[in-house]
RNA sequence: UGGGGUGUAGCCAAGCGGUAAGGCAGCGGGUUUUGGUCCCGCCAUUCGGGGGUUCGAAUCCUCCCACCCCAGCCA
């Protein structure tokens, strides 16, 4: 595996750990990855996903799974189970440490009350509004609650009050009691509990008060034994906060440190702008193959492989940072060449007529596999006097450094013959129909020993054997890098990509295809890599996904020219 | 004078006082039965800016600038 043979780069994450592990702060690494199941995993989870499961590899300490459902509103079932499986594919294995912040509601509770008897929490009557206002702003600091002080009797009799479902959702909350002047507003009385009447996915009616993140999390990390509490940029103003409850409670205090979350050039990343996305229609569903979901992206094709090789190179930092999609594309290709077998497809056929070819004759001519692994062996392909070629492969007038076919011009076509093209046949729209050519029987194989120069090799498919599939072309699901640059009024939907799915169904491809099986993945020949749709592929009806094009640099001499 | 962060090439990113790694993208060349792959070469006299310390500064000090995050009973 690609990721395996470069060592890996040291980050900043690594420099903390060694300096916790040489000072003794700790005597191992425990990290976890604390998804909410609100939603499906997407690229930048992946990147969280390989540091905490890679790390804890790197230093043989564990990595554990845990769910964070403390919005029984916002979860569901649905997403744990993707969650799980999603996080299975990349390759991570968490072994029999599968947790949810719900496992540990009681003991939650519990520490909520020791936090009473000790004066640090209280029940606040305020409504949101008014413990809104009462927060103060960014500049002017916060106004003491009327409820703050009341006796730690009442304020225990109270919270056992709201755990029975003796108030409506909203009516109280309980409260740290910290510093309403904080310059950090996580610490002017962070809410602990509000009151919500849901049933919760996994603990059903038996809670209507649920703890909020910042109590929640360092709890949950604190339990589990976590060393180091990885999370993203945005939560390092909930550091002093997450520090805070943990030194009240004297418990086993583990280290958060936060890092940059994942941009990718031509995406949106957002769950909320990911759920519109499915909800608007704009994508058939969390899975499909535009989408940067690790769904999404199984189903176009990237192997987990691929992923993780991508979430090494980009590093890890504190700098927020967006990153080339190319680079996504670079990893996805550099797996492929080496693992997936060559098929020969044509797209959008061009009959070809081989004059000199006997009429009856089929030949099985040897294909190698895979020319990047000689273990793949070779496979067979049927070559007769009919074929068809990509019509793109073929130019009437031919321009400067063009090596495909034109009429009087010599190409080869992969594994098979030298032919020359000596007719053009239109139809009475000027359309060409078929070319008609010649083939030399000493090129068999697709190599002559008279050291003829034959620049240009084509892809084909004999026309009788070919089987028809159903291909789909994938582009950036965006127009711009950036799809938050709009003009005034609009949102990134504004910059969706028309042409982000192209459906050919009338492609042709060599008859041993139809033995593929979803999700196997492919090169087709001088196109680019392919993935029998998960979804939608059958032998009766193959479907496959255009992953990712080859480099083109035909293309780029063509726009040179220009 | 609200608090917390971040600035190294087009994009990521190492670097931790001894004179700017690596990858992607790009450009040029070679090999090639995929215009793929592979191989070779080029691509920051300079690290957001100014000042200072030092024999020596991207690294230390200082002032300034830019950008990001925070006012959910979301996570």
């Amino acid at each position: 595996m690609a990721e395996e043979n470069n060592k890996k780069q040291s980050n900043f994450i690594k420099q903390i750990i060694d300096e916790d592990l040489a000072g003794g702060r700790f005597d191992r690494v425990h990290t976890r990855f604390p998804p909410e199941p609100n939603g499906y995993l997407h690229i930048g989870h992946a990147k969280s996903i390989c540091l905490n499961f890679g790390l804890a590899e790197e230093y043989n300490g564990k990595c554990n799974l845990r769910f964070d459902d403390t919005n029984p509103l916002k979860e569901d079932r649905e997403y744990i189970d993707a969650i799980i499986e999603d996080v299975h594919w990349l390759g991570f294995d968490w072994e029999d440490r599968l947790f949810f912040a719900s496992d540990y509601f009681e003991q939650m509770y519990q520490y909520a009350v020791q936090l009473i008897k000790m004066g640090k929490a209280y029940v606040d009557d305020l409504s949101a509004e008014e413990i809104k206002e009462y927060r103060g702003t960014l500049t002017k600091p916060g106004k003491e609650s009327p409820y703050r002080n009341r006796s730690v009797e009442e304020n225990l009799d109270l919270f056992e009050r709201m755990r029975k479902g003796e108030f409506k959702d909203g009516e109280k909350v309980l409260r740290a009691k910290i510093d309403m002047k904080s310059g950090n507003l996580n610490m002017r009385d962070p809410v602990m509990y509000r009151i919500i009447h849901a049933s919760h996915p996994r603990t059903g009616n038996k809670w209507c008060i649920y703890p909020m993140y910042d109590w929640a999390h360092g709890l949950e990390d604190s339990i589990e034994r976590i060393t180091h509490s990885i999370c993203t940029l945005e939560f390092e103003d909930h550091r002093p906060l997450y520090d805070w409850f943990l030194d009240q409670l004297g418990v086993f205090h583990p280290r958060q440190i936060e890092f940059a979350r994942l941009n990718l050039t031509y995406t949106v990343m957002s769950k909320r702008k990911l759920l519109r996305l499915v909800e608007e229609g704009y994508v058939s569903g969390w899975d499909d193959p535009r989408m940067p979901t690790i769904a999404g992206m199984r189903r176009r094709g990237y192997s987990p492989e691929a992923i993780r090789d991508f979430a090494d190179r980009i590093g890890v930092a504190k700098a927020n940072s967006v990153v080339d999609f190319a680079l996504l594309e670079h990893c996805v290709r550099d797996d492929l060449n080496k693992r997936a077998e060559r098929r020969m497809v044509v797209l959008n056929p061009l009959k070809v007529i081989i004059d000199n070819y006997p009429d009856d004759q089929v030949e099985e001519l040897e294909a190698e596999n895979n020319p990047e692994d000689a273990n793949a062996g070779t496979r067979t392909v049927p070559f007769s006097k009919i074929i068809y070629i990509e019509r793109e492969d073929f130019r009437e007038e031919a321009p400067r450094k063009w090596f495909r076919l034109a009429p009087g011009k010599e190409v080869r076509l992969k594994h098979a013959y030298y032919i020359t093209c000596n007719e053009v046949i239109k139809d009475e729209n000027g359309q060409i129909v078929e070319l008609h050519c010649t083939y030399d029987p000493q090129s068999r194989g697709g190599w002559t020993q008279d050291g003829r120069k034959v620049k240009g090799t084509l892809h084909w498919v004999s026309a009788a054997q070919a089987i028809p599939v159903e291909v789909r072309l994938y582009e950036h699901l965006f127009l711009k890098e950036n799809p938050e640059e709009v003009e005034e009024g609009q949102d990134f939907t504004a910059n969706i990509n028309p042409n982000s799915l192209k459906i050919i169904k009338t492609a042709l491809a060599e008859p041993g295809l139809k033995e593929a099986k979803p999700g196997q993945r492919f090169q087709f020949l001088r196109q680019g890599y392919f993935c029998a749709d998960l979804k939608d592929h059958s032998a009766e009806h193959p479907v496959f996904n255009r992953t990712v094009t080859l480099r083109d640099s035909w293309a780029r001499i063509e726009k040179k020219l220009k």
